[in-house]
Formats: C-alpha cells, sequence, structure tokens
DNA sequence: CCCTAAACGAGACGGTACGTCGTGTCTTACG
DNA sequence: CGTAAGACACGACGTACCGTCTCGTTTAGGG
C-alpha cells in the first residue's frame, strides 16, 4: 500500500510557514488581490511550490491563514470584551471592534476570500470553521444573555439576529457598496435592534 | 484620436449571440460554474474566441448576460406586481417571487457572479446597474408608498430598509449557507418588518 | 450553375491597385518583411480585405507584383543591353547591372519572396514565370551568341551555364551570406567563365 | 541582475527530447512541412507547449535540430571519406554523397529551412553554425589538398569555389528545379573543375 | 441618362496558431 | 525527510491573421 504521503507537521519548518504567510499577505496588500498566485508566493518567500502544497490546498488556504492568522486575537478579544449591561452598546460596540477595528482597511482581503469561497467549497468551510463559525458563538453567546436580561424579544433566534446585523454589513461589503464608518456600524446596530427588542 | 476599434452593435450577429450565450448557460449548469472558460464557451458555440472577446470583456460579463436575459422580464415583473395595500403581504411576495421564483435554482450562478466580482471591478458595476440597482429601485419605491401609508416608520431610509432585508438573504447565499425556502423569505420579512414598522 | 464570380479586371480601380501595391513595398522596407500580412497592407492602403483577396491569391503574390513591377523595366533593360562584342565584358556589365543596379537595396526582399516561395508553390510559380524565367531566357540568348563567337565552349548547356552564374549569387544570398559588391559580381564572372571557355 | 530563467539543460528530461523531435520530423513528413506548428507537435509528442519553447526558440528551429541529428553523422562521415587522390573522383563523390545521399529526399526539409531562415535571422545563423558552416569547412579542407597536388589551380579561393560547387546544387533547389540525380551531380562537379583546373 | 451589376470600404465571423501564465505533480540535490 | 529549485503535462489566457462572408456605398457601362 501507498503511504499516503501525509506530512508530519512535527517536521514543519516554522520559518519556511512564516515566510509563506508573509509574503501571501504582502502580495495581497501590494499586487492587488486578483494577482496572487501560489507561484508568485513560493517566488517571493524564497521557497519551493511543493512545500506551500504540501501544507495548504490552495492559495485561498493560504491567504485565509495568512489573513486569519493576524485577526484571531484581535478579534475574538473584541468580540469577548463586550460585556457590559447594555446590550445595545455592546452590541454597537461588537460591531464597530470587529468590522472596523479587527477587520478594517483588510477589508478587501475578506471580500476576496469570500469570492474565492463561491468557487472553491473546501475553501468555504475553512472559512466557515475559522471565522464565521466563532464569530457567530461568540455574538450569538451575547444575544442570549440579552434576552435573558428582557433586553431582546424571548422569541428571537439568536441565530437569525447574526443574520440580520451581519448580513448588513456583508451586503454592503459583497452586493452593495457604502461606506464603512463608524456612523454605519452604529446604524446597523440600531436598525437591527428596532426589530430585536421586546414590542 | 486612436482608432479604438469599438465594434459597430449593428453589425452584430445575433444567432452567433445567442449561441454563445445558450453555451455559458448550459456548461454553466452543466459542468460546473467553475469549469466556465471563454475557450469552452467558443467550442461549445462553435465560435471564434475573438467573437466573444469583441462583444464580452470577460467570461463573468458572458454568464452575467445569459443569466440576467433570461431573469429580467421574471424578476422584475414580480417586484412590481406586488402591489396591494398590506405591505406585509407585499414584501412577502416579492421576496419570495424574486429569491425562490425568478431567481430559485440559478441562485449558485448569482453566487458565482458575485463571487467573481470580487476580483473584477468591471462585472462588479455591471452586475450592479444590472441586477443589484433596478432590483434596489423597485422594492425602494414600494417601501416608500408603505411609509406614506403609515405601515413604515417615517424614519426609515429605504435604501437601509433594503440592506436589512437583502442582507439576510445574501448573507444566507455567501457567507453562513442554510435552507432557501419560503419560510426562510417568510422570516426574512418579518424580522425586517419587527424593526422598520412604527413603534 | 454558379458565375464563378471572376472578377472582371476592366472595372480595377486602378488607384486601389496602386495603393496596394505602394503599402506592401512600404510596410517590407519599414517593418521588416517578417511581418507583412495581409490585414496590415489593407488597412495601411485604406483598403478592404475582399479587395486584396480578389486580386491576389497570398501575400506573396502582392509584394512579388510590387516589387516585380518597380523592377521589370529596370532590370530587363540592363539585361538586353549586354550586346558588344566581348563575352567577358557583357556578362560582368550584366549581372552588375541585374545584381546591384536593378535588385539593388531589395535583395532582402527577394530572399523573403523565395523564402516564401518554399512554402508555396503558387508563388513559385509566379516567381519563376515573372522573374526566373525571362532573366535566364535573356542571358541564355546571350551565352548561345557567345557560343558563335567561340568565347564559350561548343559543349555548354545555356542554362547550366546560368546555374553556374547565378547559383553563386543566390548562394551567397540565400545560404552563405558575404558582401555584394562589384568584387563579388565581377568574380562571380571570372570563375564562372573559366569553366565556360573554350579549352 | 535578472534571474533570466536560463534553464539547467542538465534537468532537460531526454526522453521529452526525443519525443519532441520524432514528432516534429514525424508531422514534416506527414502533413507537409507547411502544416509544421509548435501546437501540432506538441499535441502529437503528448508534451506541453512550455517545454518546447523552454529548449527551442521557434518551430523552424525545432526542425532544424531533429532533421541535422539524424543528419550529422551520415553527412559528414561522407564528406571526410573522400580522401583519394583524385580530386575529380572525390568531388563527385562528396557531391552525390552528401547532396543525393544523406540529404537524398529530405531535401525539401532543407528548402523549407533555408525557406524560413530568410525570415528568422536566428535560425538562420543556426544553420549556418549547424549545418552550412561545416560542411564549407570540410569540403575547403580537401580544396586545399587538391591545390597543394596541383589539381586546382593556385590562384583559386577554396570557399569561392565552394561557392561555384554548392551554389549550382542549391540554386536548383531553392530558384530553379530541376531533377536532382547523378547525372545533375556530376555535371555540377565538371562544370565546376572545368574552371577550377590549373590552365 | 438612368439602372444595375460590379468593385469597393469596412469589418464580423469561424478558425488555427501564437507565446505566456498558473496549476498541481514530479524529480533532483542538498542539509 | 523536509526543503529549494524547477521541469513537466495540461489547460486557459488574450492576440494576430487567415480566408470567407455579409453589409451598405460608390462607380461604371450598357440599355
Amino acid at each position: 500500500m501507498s503511504p499516503s504521503h501525509t506530512p508530519d507537521p512535527a517536521r514543519r519548518n516554522p520559518q519556511t510557514t512564516a515566510a509563506i504567510l508573509e509574503a501571501a499577505l504582502a502580495m495581497a496588500s501590494e499586487s492587488g488581490l486578483a494577482k496572487v498566485s501560489i507561484e508568485g508566493i513560493a517566488a517571493r518567500a524564497g521557497v519551493g511550490k511543493r512545500t506551500i502544497y504540501r501544507w495548504w490546498p490552495s492559495r485561498g488556504a493560504v491567504v485565509l491563514d495568512a489573513w486569519a492568522q493576524r485577526l484571531d486575537d484581535h478579534l475574538y478579544k473584541r468580540l469577548r470584551s463586550a460585556q457590559s449591561d447594555d446590550f445595545e452598546a455592546d452590541l454597537k460596540q461588537m460591531v464597530k471592534g470587529a468590522w472596523l477595528g479587527a477587520i478594517g482597511d483588510t477589508r478587501p482581503v475578506l471580500a476576496w476570500l469570500i469570492g474565492e469561497a463561491q468557487h472553491d467549497p473546501n475553501l468555504a468551510a475553512e472559512l466557515r470553521e475559522r471565522l464565521i463559525g466563532p464569530t457567530r458563538e461568540l455574538v450569538a453567546e451575547r444575544i442570549r444573555r440579552a434576552k435573558d436580561d428582557g433586553q431582546v424579544a424571548p422569541d428571537i433566534d439568536p441565530y437569525r439576529a447574526i443574520d440580520l446585523i451581519y448580513g448588513q454589513l456583508y451586503y454592503r461589503l459583497l452586493v452593495a457598496p457604502g461606506p464603512h464608518d463608524e456612523a454605519f456600524t452604529d446604524s446597523v446596530a440600531d436598525l437591527a435592534l428596532r426589530g430585536l427588542r421586546p414590542r
């Protein structure tokens, strides 16, 4: 039987990994995302293409990895830190902190990743597991507490509430462009809250 | 001035055009959208690649054209026909008619187009002009009437209301997958309406 | 029966013809012969491609026509004018007059035409009929007189004598490059004559 | 310095190389030389076009390589083997052996290559370096010995003597067609010798 | 002198090949 | 064995010309 050549993560060279992720991010921001390619990343990182294919299945996965690594702590810390007793304030803080603070200027990368994910189911799954899912869980948690507090109507499904909130953000990002500023994020929270509050 | 070689639409061969659009749609649904290529469309339509490049700037533009052409009447008729006095009923009908009726099974094509548009500004513009913009205008019109009727709060910006409604649909399509059925579209309208109604 | 659409030379537009030939020559000398194309000639002459195809079968034929037209009188006059009683002098004059005088700087065009003719039998035939054949006849005539005069050995086939003379010229043009100057043309005649003279 | 991507000959795959050359020759003889294309060779050899472009600059270079490889030993052995004391016999043997024996049926390939070389200076150089030059050197060597022996006049430049001989062959091949048989090659040598011998 | 058939400009069209790029697999040589 | 380097088969890219084919629009010549 063939040994199936599963690479051994223990022997992975961390410097090489870092060089690849760095190169991916640098090319994404410099040359424009459309020109990101495995070949380009390999050349820029001074790395064999083989090495990239050994550890990542696609260019999207590399970019996601590079982008998410810089994001993770940032993003989840901000989402977790909104723990006052005022749901409206917390929601505004979460939306602003996540969308403008943590993601901020890298919004085009997110858009590119989601675009790529429409052609690549594996990337889509990775994206959900890595970014979308955790974010939803953290926000859902806060919404559940708001339901307990009576600040959100009891018949609201937290995940549908998230659709209502994040839908606005992604819709503007991906479909109907417009400014992404504090006025917008506040308005997103306000508009959603009008529908979430108990009547 | 440079000759610029702008082709003359009057000399365009309608049979050729039809063959190309048909081939594009057929390949999109048969072989999977990832495999759509100018080369493939040309071969399938029995057409020179040059002829495609003469009239469309990219494969995305061809698919958009083919897809939108079949959609247009359908979609806009459904959006226009919701003219009862009950905004809730009309909204549900619009969302259901557009998302499930007109778009229906071709939702993956829409997702693919928006994905493609994230890499291609021209396609993004075309998509907005051809699909997103007109849809928004038609819905905005109905919302304005609902404001006049007092069924929607006077301080609501119709376009932000559309973000609230369509955001949910596109978010589920592009970001966080889930069923697209009548229960969902009704819920989309319900949830949005909770926030839009006068208090 | 189909009318076969043989074009009527009487209705041929002489200005158009002139414009095409002029454009062909101009492009040949300016842009380099490798870039000569029917499309290019048509554009430059402000003429439809159809018009070129109506009167010439290939780009080689156009260039040959253009080139030969300027050459003909020149070339044949020079070949005919060598009618002294001194065959050696006449031969040198013929070779020099034809190769350096009439053809002169357009030698690359001739090389290109012969190159093209290796791929295109029609052009090869045209070239022989238009240039090679007549030249050979004129020279053969003078050689026959030299045989009568006793300046060339009686067992010499005039056409083989021409092979001996012109072979050197074309060999240098097409195969083994070297200078084309008066020293060379004289040497060509000298060397050939050594073999042609009666022993 | 620029990386310049010079391919490393040590890593060249000999099987691939052989497949390409074989395909080139096969297509040249089967489909006719006019139809030889990089695309066709690649398809026939089961090889990527990139691989051809990596090692050869043009289709002409591929055909030359394929053709010359089969020719080389053959041709030069024949030219070298004419080492009797009779220059006339040796010359006839060289001309016949090279032109009818070694080249033989592949004469159209040679004509096509020289035709191609009229449009492609790189190919012309390669052709001279690979075929014309070495041939000339070998023949010049024998002529020099003939001068030493007194069988060729002392004032004869060996290279001009070669022009005289080979000129006839190439002239017939490229310019004024005629049979290529033993009568012809003998006549070529005879006619040339009349001019080369001491008076 | 008009009428009609052609030659003409323009360029769309189906093709073939071009030369380049990126993909994902592979082989080689090194540490 | 992981790695840098890059050759390789493949498929698509976007471009250039090919030769054929409509389109109107001149432009003659024969009725």
